[in-house]
DNA sequence: CTCTATGCTTAGATTGTCTAAGTAACTCTA
DNA sequence: TAGAGTTACTTAGACAATCTAAGCATAGAG
């Protein structure tokens, strides 16, 4: 089990697709990716709340500070709709490039 | 079938494997991949030559001119060992990637 | 003789993620 | 009650990777 990096490309797609679960405040977001990855993806926050600003800025994601049960403030994010419709395009994109990775690494 | 964008990070694997199967040059290296992708993936030239150049720097592949059955020069790469053992690596790694994105996408 | 395909080269822009540092408040433990 | 660890966010700058765009040169087809 060695530590992964995410791959550059994907990360939009990592977060809208978690934040299409349920709305998550930008560091339950990087615990979701770690708990879905069994702790293998590393999402770093130099990463993460960046793409999530700009990803609010293109209107995919909206946000709404508010208390956590553990009485902290944290900005609280959800899927747009138009957020939806950009994750199944980047839903799609993924599954093409990985069946075209598939059949590259299958050359023989 | 739409077209399709290399995933940044993928493109020395890409390359690493088409060479494993037989030396090429550039322009062949670039057809396979296009190929393999039933003409999904375009490698486009600026990132395909640069990489082949940073790929020998660092010992992967080699090279020697050569002449192509049509009489044009062409510079033929083959994978060295360094570069199987440097295939086998990103290769495992892409295999890591694409299954803790499986997971993540999985997600419900 | 012009057009298309083959084949290579390189400068610079652009994009995306990471490094690294900082702020701040809460909880637990000694 | 002081300190450590966790939660939670912010931002500047570095860095790596790919793309855009332009160019050079030759061969074969029409």
């Amino acid at each position: 089990m060695t530590k992964l990096n995410i791959l550059p490309g994907t990360l939009d797609l990592i977060v809208l697709k978690v934040l299409s679960i349920e709305p998550l405040h930008g560091y339950a977001v990087s615990q979701r990716v770690q708990a879905a990855s069994n702790g293998r993806l590393l999402l770093e926050e130099g990463s993460l709340y960046p793409a999530l600003y700009r990803m609010e800025r293109k209107g995919w994601i909206e946000s709404e500070w508010q208390k956590t049960d553990n009485g902290r403030r944290a900005r609280v994010y959800r899927l747009s709709d138009e957020g939806g419709r950009q994750l199944a395009q980047e839903e799609a994109n993924w599954l093409g490039v990985s069946a075209v990775m598939g059949s590259i690494l299958d050359l023989k």
